[in-house]
DNA sequence: GATTTGAGAATAGTATACACTTTGTATTTT
DNA sequence: AAAATACAAAGTGTATACTATTCTCAAATC
């Protein structure tokens, strides 16, 4: 509820074509950042009022939304922020840990594409935001290191399936990262620097090694700090 | 061209909320049988009289059709039936490749869950569309068959990414399977029979080994028409 | 003759109005 | 008092009207 009143009105005369791409930027933003909740409901009124435009544009950014499996549509209802299904953890470890080890691989196998810049400068971005221990810059910049890593290995389908799984895995991030003490992000930064030495060394067997490790490493203390929140959580739920 | 002047106008008082998905639910079946083909403009006017209703459940349908890849808006301009991007052929042979790998290897690895009754319904009916020599239902039944394996793997987000490469895959078996000779689809009815042996004995490294072996068969299958067809459309193209 | 400019047509983007469904609540009935 | 029904409110689904952009084609200019 952080931004109820909040107005984020255009000027009027905004450009044609812009309405339904901010909607859907902010609101996409606002869902993976958790500032809305899952379940907060997405009122098509209210929010054309938030952002001073019709219903039309604000529609049509919730029906995209939905294609991204970040909202639900209740037919006739109203639409509201997904639900992280936790049921599901499981086979999303195992698809995030497959798409790690697949883009590496990928990305060391091209090594006559060069140095790795694009990686190199996102890594520089991780770790400063490691030394600045902002939770939120890392889970961002994590992101665009391993993305930047599937561009490297360059196959659109593996870069597109792979975003939508760091992107939905963001919110649960978000959680975990709260939580961390100093010690891990420091120990990716070094994983994540292994892994460039890798790439551009060409070795994949090692990248391949290296991704397994990486993503063991993150599922696990995902899974371990799920296990200590779900007590929390159950001692907290019935006051 | 087929359908310019055909009318698909609903009876008038069709149930709320069913517009857009039957617009979009239409012409994705037209869009993957490539009776429209790719290039085609969807007119949003054209369209809202063909279906007999306005343009904004058209739009809508236009919208997720966007989404999933099929079509491409261009600004101010209007929508086209996305082109078949040939030049990323390499990569989606790789992805789904892999997928056909890791579907299986998951379906074997589920073995306590019992007789493989979808996958063996799917397998029949492609099995009937080789006897009817019946390009079109081979395309659909094949599909069919593999997701059933996908969701017996258990993972959703497998499944998701598996069907969408399936059926941008549809297109390219469209042009490919029509110049079949007898001899293939059988020799794929028995390599899917071995595969729901190795998935119903649970054995993941057979299923592993047939599913790699079965990708390579279609991609080289698809490569080789590819090239006779690349000679073919040079020597056509300049009349 | 080629190029630029401008009017008009076509078509997408947006706003608004209306109708239908669902849900919750109050009233009636048993 | 419990259940059923009717009614009102909220909010989506669809239709339609309006506006801005882009393209086309022709006329004017260099």
């Amino acid at each position: 509820m952080a931004t109820t009143t909040a107005q984020d009105v255009q000027d009027p005369a905004r450009t044609r074509g812009s309405g339904t791409q901010t909607v859907y930027a902010t609101i996409r933003q606002e869902i993976l950042a958790m500032t809305l909740e899952p379940g907060s409901p997405l009122d098509e009124v209210k929010l054309s009022e938030r952002f001073g435009m019709s219903r039309t544009p604000v529609r049509e950014a919730l029906l995209r939304l939905s294609a991204d499996g970040l909202t639900t549509t209740l037919p006739n209802r109203n639409t509201i922020v997904a639900a992280i299904d936790f049921a599901a953890l499981p086979a999303y470890f195992e698809a995030l840990t497959l798409m790690y080890r697949v883009t590496t691989r990928g990305a060391a196998g091209r090594r006559s594409a060069g140095p790795a810049r694009d990686i190199r400068t996102r890594q520089d971005e991780f770790a400063r935001a490691v030394d600045a221990q902002d939770a939120y810059a890392m889970i961002e910049a994590n992101r665009e290191f391993h993305v930047a890593i599937a561009e490297r290995a360059g196959n659109a389908y593996y870069t597109t399936f792979f975003s939508r799984l760091l992107d939905e895995g963001r919110r649960i991030l978000r959680l975990y990262y709260s939580t961390f003490d100093d010690r891990l992000p420091r120990q990716y930064v070094e994983e994540h620097e292994d892994m460039i030495m890798a790439i551009e060394a060409g070795d994949v067997e090692r990248a391949d090694t290296l991704a397994l490790a990486h993503a063991a490493q993150i599922v696990a203390q995902i899974q371990e700090y799920l296990a200590r929140d779900a007590t929390n959580a159950r001692d907290i739920q019935n006051i």
